[in-house]
RNA sequence: GCCUUCGUAGUUCAAUGGAUAGAACAGAGCUCUUCUAAGGCUUUGAUGUAGGUUCGAUUCCUACCGAAGGCACCA
């Protein structure tokens, strides 16, 4: 309906000789003025001089002209158009066309809305890169919820998706883990679960890397203990490394089923150094350089605004840097994506784009097919979270605090304590998805756990508790057994348009714009929307009426559609609607 | 010092250069003989400062103030 608008438009400045021009085809925030509305006349005016309002007059009449008169087909949608404003032109579409798209929503409530922007194309999403031997924290929950949920726009702008995680199996933290995990002798239990144990090797790194900082001795061993599971030259300390490599990565595996994300991909830094290494030496000195007996890369030479960094250290292990040119070179051999798309936090943005120079000089025709994606970082009112402190919050931990919550709530419902448990993850997951994903990616989430569980206002459980109410009036409606005629039947009521008619055949738009800028909020904000709207809607009906079935009907299908959209746009966030809660 | 990002109600967040800056929480007051009150309704309250561009600026530009991140062997 956008597009045809703009394409009237565009056919009414030519046939008055303006010229083409940039203009917005948009909805109002208020309904009042109609249910789109474009500032073309304003622009015009502008570049040729002229009164705004007269020439919106004049537009208008041409419209008018341009547009079929009203026959009931898809043309005839326009009911109205008004001037308003500073010289504004307002479009009033017909009750038909909000009928019409509740139809279209339940006939096929998958795909309705689903755009083929990127139909064909291979996406590979890296998301989540938590690392073995430290545990996974609200951070990394955080470029999950977000990587899955970009992952799911993307897929449903019509492109095979790959899903990737690419994990630090070595470096300088595995040595301060394994060495903290010397100082502290083994776990209590060994038999434990993972996550158990997993926390028993978090508490070690932190040892580790506290004393590495305070104690030189100590640091001379975890350098030394590095090397040496880098080469795997120690037998008894590979015993300890792929024991503790295994636990965590099995305690994040369980994670990922609870959040919703299933990897197609995991790389490992112990994959990547090796090839990166390679790759950095190839190009020295074409592109890098010695420096101080390491290899660097002086970015600032090919952009002021950069800066040089290391590849390769001194002691020729490759540094994050170069591991991430190795990473590239593995994942376009594999898959050759279209686009491939990094999700890490801001604090590394700066180095990215040095690493990115970089490719963009090894190879010229990736360049342009890799795309970094930043969010903020979860900070706590006092100050940054770091796991070399041991100062954070797992997200095992606030799964667990969430759905303990949760479980609280409901401990007078009348359901069997299995079906509690596996509805209350569900609400936590969402509680926790939700506070990540309302707001827009870059800049930083203040955490609270008290909001980040919140279960009132907007929220996710608010999302769920709407749909499982519209799901329960669906229920009541099926068990009044009408008819197919009944239902079939004209329903064209006398009763305003509501919001949230207005609002549903949306979803489609917001959709495109969240998978265009990768911004998983504009369907946050959309949900959180269309639910306060069918709350309203809810309130002030009674939906369905056994005395009045011909309004019944009509409610039920707008109800019917709110559902599919809700359970749609919820699928993009990986947020699951219980049946009931 | 340089680079990047960001300053919106008491708090946490929205707002593709547009019309009266939206929500939620907190505060005040209503609301369950009706399909789940995790709800609905009413109400108080905000664009860091100073300029500039524009018919129109929370949005773009400049300066200042403030916050966060980065700036050589961590990721």
């Amino acid at each position: 309906m956008q597009e045809e608008i703009r394409h009237y438009i565009q056919q009414a400045l030519k046939s008055l000789g303006l010229p083409e021009t940039a203009f917005s085809v948009e909805h109002p925030e208020d309904f009042s003025h109609g249910d789109y509305s474009t500032n073309v006349a304003l622009v015009c005016a502008k570049n040729a001089k002229a009164n705004p309002k007269e020439l919106a007059e004049k537009i208008m009449a041409e419209l008018k002209n341009l547009l079929p008169p009203d026959k009931g087909d898809r043309e005839g949608l326009i009911q109205k158009i008004e001037i308003a404003g500073p010289g504004f032109i307002n479009f009033y579409l017909d009750k038909n066309y909000f009928s019409g798209m509740v139809e279209k929503i339940n006939t096929d409530p998958e795909n309705w809305a689903k755009n083929t922007m990127l139909a064909g194309k291979k996406v590979m999403v890296e998301h989540s890169q938590p690392n073995p031997f430290k545990p996974f924290h609200i951070g990394h929950l955080m470029s999950n919820s977000i990587g899955e949920s970009i992952s799911r726009l993307v897929e449903f702008s019509g492109a095979k998706t790959i899903r990737a995680n690419y994990q630090g199996d070595v470096g300088p933290h595995v040595a301060k883990a394994i060495f903290g995990m010397y100082k502290a002798g083994p776990p209590a239990d060994e038999s434990a679960s993972p996550e158990i144990l997993a926390e028993y090797i978090g508490k070690c790194y932190a040892e580790g890397s506290d004393l590495y900082e305070t104690d030189p001795t100590a640091k001379a061993e975890i350098d030394a203990l590095n090397k040496k599971i880098y080469d795997r030259s120690d037998a008894e300390i590979n015993k300890i490394y792929d024991w503790g490599r295994g636990v965590t990565l099995e305690a994040f595996e369980t994670l990922y089923k609870k959040l919703g994300t299933k990897f197609d991909y995991y790389f490992f830094e112990s994959d990547t150094a090796l090839v990166g290494q390679k790759i950095v030496r190839e190009n020295t000195p074409a592109i890098f350089e010695e420096s101080e007996g390491a290899v660097v890369f002086h970015a600032e030479a090919h952009d002021p605004k950069l800066h040089t960094r290391v590849f390769i250290t001194k002691n020729n292990l490759p540094t994050y840097e170069g591991k991430e040119l190795g990473l590239t070179k593995i994942k376009f051999e594999k898959e050759n994506p279209d686009l491939s798309i990094t999700t890490t936090a801001v604090e590394q943005m700066d180095y990215m784009r040095v690493v990115y120079k970089a490719i963009s000089l090894l190879w010229p025709e990736i360049y342009p097919r890799i795309k970094h994606v930043t969010h903020g970082m979860m900070r706590f009112a006092e100050g940054k979270m770091s796991s070399r402190k041991g100062n954070i919050i797992t997200g095992e931990s606030l799964l667990k605090d969430a759905q303990a919550a949760v479980l609280e709530k409901m401990k007078d419902r009348e359901m069997s304590d299995e079906e509690k448990n596996k509805i209350s993850e569900m609400i936590g997951v969402s509680a926790i998805k939700y506070s990540i994903l309302r707001s827009s990616l870059g800049s930083d989430i203040i955490y609270d756990f008290d909001r980040s569980i919140s279960f009132e206002g907007d929220s996710g459980p608010y999302l769920q508790y709407t749909a499982v109410r519209a799901n329960a009036v669906l229920e009541k409606f099926k068990r009044m057994q009408v008819n197919e005629f009944e239902k079939n039947k004209e329903q064209n009521i006398n009763q305003d348009i509501s919001v949230l008619e207005k609002l549903l055949p949306r979803f489609e738009e917001i959709t495109q714009r969240a998978a265009t800028e990768y911004q998983p909020n504009y369907i946050v904000t959309y949900l959180t929307e269309i639910a306060s709207a069918f709350n309203s809607f809810y309130a002030n009906n009674q939906i369905v009426n056994p005395d009045d079935i011909k309004a019944s009907v009509y409610r039920i299908k707008i109800t019917q559609a709110f559902y599919n959209v809700m359970k749609t746009g919820l699928g993009l966030l990986a947020i699951q609607v219980p049946e009931k809660m």
